[in-house]
RNA sequence: GCGCCCAUAGCUCAGUUUGGAUAGAGCGCUUGCCUCCGGAGCAAGAGGCCGCAGGUUCGAGUCCUGCUGGGCGCGCCA
């Protein structure tokens, strides 16, 4: 990917001013917006310089405002109490703005920091039990929106998932089965409840789920055979929601292959060393956390293996870990459910005292409903595909009316991609440490702070520029014209993109991307409301107003692709 | 009990990483706006001790401490 940084408008104010203090560094101020558009485009607050060069910070302002470069693109620069307010030349910052995102295309607003660096991303990771529900979901889009805004930046992402294609849990569904002559994805919740129930109220099932365990430890093939057919099934049914959704993964890593691995001697050999490895009274081998640098009492003792010898859930992750860790990546993320929070600071000290670097984990919060919280077995839950279906018919109906001339295929298509919009943009606009309670007659509403909303405002500028025969220059030049204060804060919105991917990259959170696309749209339509584009008396405002058009589409285009939504042609 | 996360308008959320001028959207409510580029829209109004109490600072929604309320977790589930 192109590395073309526009230097910000801020970083440029910021450099007048150590150029005016030359004791001063930009570290040792921010700039910021002012309150109002009539104060002026870029404030500089001077308390911090104040105190440094031990001067009132009023005198200050004063010194700033009187020895800034007017002419070039500071028109102004006024001192207003502690503060200077420096407003610029809106023709010759603008044309510079809207060519730089012209010449960028797809990657305007890429700083490009992942430049030769690999990242290894693991997420989603569904137990292969039922059909996934919001909450699921939320991990998934969270950990593919991280990936889209990775790649942005030039990284070389490769996505896993791990099947947990064992353990209790499925030993009892592969029972069950069995039973049965024939399972499908439909069935699998009924049965996986079914299995769970039987196992508590009959311990001769429960007897032979563990019995499968053992077997398939012992690596009986037959046995393997059956996990594999089960889970194989299940994954192929969430996947293919997930897809829905614009998820893919690169990798599917399974469970069952780590479980006779011998790379998880090198763990246990390093916490014998370390005398953190011992057996219990009942026969169990068990970790002390407390040799490790663990402190609270709770959640000190991890159990690695049965008294049976057989393997936790936690060997194979151990294992999965260290397989991850020797594929080479220079960033290993993983996105988990805050559940999992405790789990993930044990395995990382068992893996650092092993001298693997534990990988790094954003944690996300649970959806709530309003009644409450989510229950698959209850059933109290929103599916995903329930949820993209009721929201695509209402698309669909809206796409008709709009447009019945064009093929049923591209109205389907359109309302498909409104569905997923919806449903990705409620759920990536939040920041993922938040419980949200998920308001399924809002998500289903389209109006206000939505997904569609902004791929309408897309739709609003593909059909001006659809209308706009006129030939279009390459890049706008010094006939570029900024009339009113409602197109120049749509390029100072405009500006601020690099920032904000910057920023999430640096987070590894999307919600700031996806909160300044809704910003962006509320700008334009501002904007749009009051400037006429194509009507427009004056040609080389109208010719402006068209490379507005054209540099907005590309920056929600470019933030949209980030968050994984289309921009329809039309809706 | 101990640990981690969260608390902003009636409701759903931005803003907190890096402290700066009057705390922002949307939904809902009230009122306007389609002879004019797409009304999934725009403009305006009402609605806030930013959970409570201290502290740091010239300045706190933002940082620190305590408390309250909610979420999550804490030895043979995964």
């Amino acid at each position: 990917m192109e590395s073309v940084s526009l230097k910000t408008i801020f970083e440029r104010i910021s450099d007048v001013v150590c150029t005016c203090f030359p004791d001063i560094k930009a570290e040792d101020f921010v700039v910021g917006a002012p309150p109002s558009l009539d104060l002026g485009d870029v404030a500089v607050p001077l308390f911090s310089i104040a105190k440094r060069l031990r001067r009132p910070p009023v005198v200050i302002a004063g010194e700033l405002s009187a020895s800034a470069p007017i002419g070039g693109f500071i028109e102004s620069a006024a001192a207003a109490g502690p503060y200077v307010n420096f407003k610029l030349n809106r023709n010759v910052v603008g044309a510079e703005i809207i060519g730089e995102i012209i010449r960028s295309g797809g990657c305007w607003g890429s700083n490009n920091t992942g430049a030769g660096k690999k990242v290894l991303i693991e997420h989603t990771s569904i137990n292969p039990n039922a059909s996934p529900h919001v909450g699921r979901g939320r991990c998934a889009m969270i950990g593919d929106s991280i990936t889209r805004l990775l790649r942005f930046e030039g990284y070389d992402v490769e996505v896993h998932y791990y099947v947990n294609d064992m353990g209790r849990q499925i030993g009892l569904l592969v029972l069950l089965a069995d039973e049965l002559r024939q399972l499908t994805f439909a069935q699998i919740l009924d049965a996986y409840v079914e299995a769970n129930k039987r196992a508590e109220e009959e311990p001769e099932f429960a007897r032979r789920g563990y019995e499968l365990l053992a077997k398939i430890e012992e690596g009986d093939e037959e046995t393997q055979r059956k996990f594999h057919a089960v889970t194989a099934l299940c994954l192929k049914g969430q996947l293919a929601v997930l897809e829905r959704l614009g998820v893919s993964y690169d990798v599917f890593d399974r469970e069952s292959r780590y479980v006779t691995d011998s790379r998880l001697d090198i763990v246990e050999r390093a916490l014998t060393e370390k005398g953190a490895l011992f057996t219990d009274e009942d026969g169990r081998r068990v970790v002390d956390l407390s040799k490790l640098g663990y402190e609270p009492e709770e959640g000190r003792y991890f159990v690695l293996r049965r008294a049976n010898g057989s393997s936790m859930y936690g060997c194979r992750d151990l294992v999965y870990s260290i397989d991850k860790h020797e594929r080479g990546a220079s960033l290993n993320l993983m996105v988990l459910g805050e559940d999992h929070k405790l789990y993930a600071q044990q395995l990382a000290l068992m893996l650092e005292a092993a001298g693997i670097p534990a990988p790094e984990v954003v944690y996300y919060a649970y959806i709530l409903l309003k009644d409450g919280k989510m229950s698959t077995r209850q059933g109290k839950v929103v599916l995903l595909s329930d949820f993209l279906d009721q929201a695509a018919a209402l698309a669909l109906e809206r796409v008709r009316e709009q447009f019945p001339d064009i093929a049923s295929e591209e109205q389907h298509a359109i309302a498909e991609q409104v569905a997923v919009s919806a449903i990705r943009f409620a759920v990536l606009r939040v920041r993922p440490n938040k419980n949200v309670t998920f308001d399924m007659d809002a998500a289903l509403s389209f109006q206000g702070d939505t997904g569609p909303y902004i791929q309408y405002s897309c739709a609003r500028i593909r059909s001006i520029l659809r209308k706009h025969k006129e030939p279009i220059p390459q890049a706008p030049d010094s006939s570029f014209k900024v009339e009113t204060d409602a197109e120049w804060m749509l390029l100072m919105k405009l500006a601020a993109f690099p920032q904000v991917v910057a920023d999430a990259t640096a987070q590894r959170v999307c919600a700031g991307i996806a909160n300044y696309a809704l910003e962006l749209a509320h700008a334009f339509t501002a904007f749009y409301h009051e400037c006429p584009v194509l009507t427009a008396d004056d040609e080389s405002v109208r010719r402006a107003r068209i490379f507005l058009c054209r540099a907005t589409l590309q920056t929600l285009g470019n933030a949209l692709h980030i968050l994984g939504i289309e921009t329809p042609e039309r809706m």
